[in-house]
DNA sequence: CATAATCTGATCAAAAATGAAAATCGAACC
DNA sequence: GGTTCGATTTTCATTTTTGATCAGATTATG
């Protein structure tokens, strides 16, 4: 029904299939931020995508609006529109594909945006000289906490997680010293549990990289190096895009601090599973 | 430097941009199954992704080739000669963080323009009625697997992940059956104990949904619903955004279908939550 | 209300893409 | 070696895409 009401991602991502090279070009800068459809005007969305003022104007047509002008406007009227019926019954009704790729989009370019290079560089500083480096987090962060694991144990040895099913929290955790670093993962729920681990590792002089959205406080007292995400979602669940691309760029700059043992590292890696006959690559 | 040893469907992911409408029919179909790029003839190629011959044959040259002839005599070559690791030495230049942003929200955008709305509906219906869910996942996928797990659990009661520590794969999966669903995470490494599964899934008439790149081949005789994401990355890692960011629509679908059971569960767990007074809402 | 900027819609020419068909190639067979 | 046949490559005409231009309509701005 709501055909005509459709958002201009939806209508990019529906015909998308249909779209010439240069339509193409648009569509892309136009589903990477959606804003600059009513922030810019048609010649420079035309330069910014370096196609024709010409085409601009045939791919709103094709598109299925009358005209670029009318696109706009509509476009405009809805995202006045637009917070409200968000949050009301939306909520749990769930977002269309094109919806839920504009928030991550978004989530991504902001908690980019917002982070400070200085922060990510004392990070990156301090996981690579620590001697241990613990990752930290429960409940829903768990899982991001394995993830920042699996990335960090292809470049340093000695990687800690925590929890670790089946082993006392309080006993592993003791073993902590001021050479280490720890990596908490305190996205949307922040248990009592992370805060108590984050608390002793300070006070035994380890530094502390803290994740976490946008909703937590920051401070010295709480995190050496605080990082924000953003994790906003229409649905049920938050979103980890940028949490993930967060973590992912920080152990990459880690790694590249590491150098040449990182590479070692990596490349026995390698070899391993190579020996182990375990991969085929390119096919299944 | 190796540009010209790349196999085929790396050159095609390269310059997938600059193809024309028709071309990347065909890329699509040679990204989706790569054997036929030695297995099919030129004619046959052509009409099964419905260009014209001539078209087939300009393809292989806008890809770097001298001619289609050429081209399927180097990759039969290529594939005997395959096991060339995947260049890990001149990647670690390392990218800033605009760069790093930027080759993510491509990898979101693209993955997302390329995913079938369709194939998602399917694996939604598919996990929303599966009496068991299993996901699987090995090696760096793993991290994957167990995202995946996380947000299932939570609106679903029976999700078993493969593997887990300590319990025989084999005997763990020996239950599963026809009512079952399987996600099988195949980014980047794929195992031969992934292929084993999702073969042995299949067999015992389970459906499978499988999340993989898009070098990976597809087919119902190896799944079910096949998507793809993309997972290009300047560092050492490959970047899990679009994976994780699809995963994630994918699990919100399957809440939605399942509707007031999936929110009964999510709100009898937030009580769980609250009565173990494990969180700090907003605070630390 | 006047002016400037922008958009529309049309038209044209150049460039690119495409399919049909002709020319060429290459391997199998005599 | 020569011939034949099927597959590939190239050619050529057609269609589509693209950008340029311009006169008139619309909208913003003072």
């Amino acid at each position: 029904m709501a055909s005509t009401l459709e958002n201009l991602s939806h209508r990019i991502l529906s015909s998308y299939d249909l779209l010439s090279r240069s339509e193409r070009k648009l569509a892309d800068l136009l589903l990477e931020d959606p804003d600059r459809a009513v922030l810019n005007n048609a010649i420079e969305l035309s330069s910014a995508s370096g196609v024709s003022n010409a085409t601009t104007a045939r791919f709103f047509k094709r598109l299925g609006y009358p005209s670029f002008r009318a696109a706009q406007k509509l476009l405009r009227d809805r995202s006045a529109a637009q917070p409200v019926a968000t949050t009301a019954h939306e909520q749990h009704s769930g977002a269309t594909l094109a919806e839920h790729l504009e928030n991550d989009v978004q989530n991504l370019v902001r908690s980019i945006e917002a982070v400070r290079t200085d922060d990510l560089n004392d990070a990156a500083k301090s996981l690579a000289r620590a001697e241990k480096i613990w990752v930290v987090g429960f409940g829903e962060n768990y899982p991001l906490a394995h993830f920042a694991r699996a990335l960090l144990i292809r470049i340093k040895p000695d990687i800690r997680m925590i929890p670790i099913g089946g082993f006392s929290v309080a006993e592993e955790f003791s073993s902590i010293s001021s050479t280490d670093t720890v990596i908490a993962l305190g996205v949307g729920r922040r248990s009592r549990s992370l805060r108590v681990l984050m608390r002793a590792a300070l006070s035994a002089n380890a530094e502390v990289i803290y994740i976490t959205d946008q909703i937590a406080r920051s401070g010295a007292d709480i995190a050496t190096v605080t990082i924000r995400c953003r994790t906003n979602a229409p649905g049920i669940y938050q979103s980890f895009a940028a949490p993930i691309s967060l973590i992912t760029f920080l152990c990459s700059m880690v790694a590249r601090r590491l150098g040449e043992s990182a590479l070692g590292r990596m490349e026995s890696i390698e070899e391993l599973h190579l020996t182990w006959d375990d991969d085929l690559p390119g096919e299944i």
